[in-house]
DNA sequence: ACTGAAAGACGTCGAAT
DNA sequence: ATTCGACGTCTTTCAGT
């Protein structure tokens, strides 16, 4: 019953898979490029990726950039502990880190820590502020672990199908 | 000197980052969307999306589907260490890995591990599996340890500008 | 559900300021 | 570096199968 699923459910097949695929490592594909490595004409494949897109089965589409050149090639990947564990705290922590643009993924997690936030920054300069500027001022939070990046074999966005 | 940075170095504007920061929220505003948005014509924002394009700034356009309704619904992040650390082993590793569909990011970390994962499975059930017939075949792994993502706070695929 | 064609919008480029 | 204008291509729709 969440919010979120009021999509209506469809069935895809297998020319609907491969669309998918296809559009989630290249979106600017045109429907004729789409409609050629499947074998169809235009218009039933404009139909199905406009169906797929109010199904919500594509949520959106994006530019990928390059951190590195725009100066954010330091990735951090951070543990934090709450001190406390009621929603309210939970829900002020999440308030206060959604505030922050360094923070480009934070999710909550099982095991020794509550949640697993993504961080990009410059350098390490930058992260030392981040956590004393700007973690540091949040509230409630017990324990922080960093874990830095050295290197990148694989970052996609793509899900597997 | 990288192999990656054989890109030509430019100077961006105030009306470059803007650009950037739509593009990486909607790459389907058209060039003429853009153009009204920094109250230019169309283009000059055309040209300035072609340089960022080969300059390396804009490296892909993809589209974002929704793991869930596509039965990838659990996240799991992966801590592998190695038995050894030689380049080799290494190599070897980081290719046995990329041939693993489920591992949609993977990192070179410091710490007290050598490699984070990030899988997407459908449930508990193939994430057994995925240990079990696929991680569990790779070579010179000396430990490994889940965690598991309960809630989504924030997922971008955005660098911070 | 697909094909083919037709209309309109947009991307794309040259000339000009 | 930007505007304007023209051309070609793509998106989008519709009649027909």
């Amino acid at each position: 019953m969440s919010l979120e699923e009021n999509y209506p459910t469809i069935m895809l097949d297998e020319t609907d898979f491969r669309i998918l695929k296809m559009l989630q490592n290249r979106a600017n594909l045109t429907t004729k490029d789409l409609a050629a490595k499947v074998n169809l004409s235009t218009t039933p494949v404009f139909e199905r990726v406009k169906k797929l897109e109010k199904a919500g089965y594509i949520k959106n589409y994006v530019a990928v950039l390059d951190a590195g050149k725009l100066n954010k090639g330091l990735m951090v990947f951070c543990n934090v502990t709450l001190k406390e564990h009621t929603r309210e705290i939970g829900n002020q922590f999440v308030k206060d880190i959604l505030s922050l643009k360094e923070v480009v993924e934070c999710f909550n997690i099982s095991g020794d820590y509550d949640f697993f936030l993504k961080i990009l920054v410059r350098d390490m300069k930058e992260y030392q502020n981040f956590v004393l500027d700007k973690l540091g001022g949040i509230k409630n939070i017990g324990s922080a672990h960093s874990t830095f990046v050295m290197g990148e074999i694989k970052n996609s966005y793509a899900v597997p199908i």
